[in-house]
DNA sequence: CAGGATCCGTTCAGATACTG
DNA sequence: CAGTATCTGAACGGATCCTG
C-alpha cells in the first residue's frame, strides 16, 4: 500500500474512537458528574426540594448562569423536576426524580472510595513530590 | 451595618465555599475520574500491563502529551507504577497498583448506573426536547 | 423571584516539532 | 522508544446587565 494511507489509517482510527467515546455510555454520566455543579445540586435536593434562590443560597458561589445550565440539563436528563407555581411573584421547586436518586447513590459510591482511601493517594503524593529535587 | 458588607459578605461566603469545595474529598476524585483519558487508562490496564506506546496505541487519539500528563497524575497519586527499563532503547512498563484497581472497582460501578439508565435518560432527553418548539 | 443575554479572560486540549 | 517544549484555537466559567 501506498504511504498516503499511513495518515489517513490514523485519522479513520481517530474519527471511530471519537464515535466510540462519545456514544460510550459510562462516558456520558463521568461528564454529567465532573460538571462542578451537578453533584452538589443533586446532594442539596438529596436532603430535601428546594426553589431556586433557596439552592442558590445553598450552593454559595454559583452564578446565576450555571445554576440555570445545571438545573436544565438535570431536568433534561430526567434527573429532577421542575414545578413552576405562578403565585406572584412565580415560585419554582426544584426536586430529584427517582432516576435522580439513584444517581445519588453512584455519587455516594464515589465518595466512600474517596474518604476510605484520600490519605493513602496524598501520602503517595508526597512520596511522589520528595522522590527528586 | 453599612452597605459595604454586602459585597464583602458574598466574596467572603465565595471563598469559604471554594476553600470547602477544593478540599472536598469526593470533589478531588470526580475531577480526576471526569478526566477524558483517565479512565480509559484505567480500564486499559486493567486488563494487562502496558508500554508507553502499548498504551498509545490502545487508546487510539491521544496525543504524546495528554498521554503522559495523565500517567505522571495517576503515579503521583498512587495508582499506576512506572518501571523503566535501561535496555536500548529503553521500555517502559506501567501497571495499576492496589488502589488502581480499587478506583477501577468505582469506575465499574458508574458503569453499571449508565448502562442500567441509559435508555431512560434518553427517553426523557427526547421528551424534553420535544415538549415545546 | 427566576431567570435570559452578552462579553470576556483564562484554561486547556491537540497539533507539531524536537530530544536522550 | 519514550517522552519534552511550544504554540494556538476552541470551550467554558464568571461577571454584569437586563426582563417577565
Amino acid at each position: 500500500m501506498p504511504t498516503l494511507t499511513a495518515d489517513r489509517r490514523r485519522d479513520q482510527a481517530k474519527e471511530e474512537f471519537d464515535a466510540f467515546f462519545a456514544s460510550c455510555p459510562s462516558r456520558k454520566v463521568l461528564d454529567r458528574l465532573s460538571d462542578k455543579w451537578v453533584t452538589l445540586v443533586l446532594v442539596a435536593l438529596g436532603e430535601h426540594d428546594l426553589r431556586y434562590s433557596e439552592l442558590a443560597r445553598r450552593i454559595a458561589g454559583v452564578s446565576p448562569k450555571m445554576l440555570t445550565q445545571t438545573l436544565r440539563s438535570l431536568e433534561r436528563d430526567g434527573l429532577v423536576t421542575r414545578a413552576v407555581t405562578p403565585t406572584v411573584p412565580v415560585t419554582v421547586d426544584y426536586a430529584l426524580t427517582d432516576l435522580g436518586r439513584s444517581l445519588l447513590v453512584v455519587v455516594g459510591k464515589v465518595k466512600d472510595w474517596a474518604e476510605a482511601n484520600l490519605h493513602q493517594v496524598e501520602a503517595a503524593r508526597e512520596d511522589y513530590d520528595n522522590r527528586d529535587e
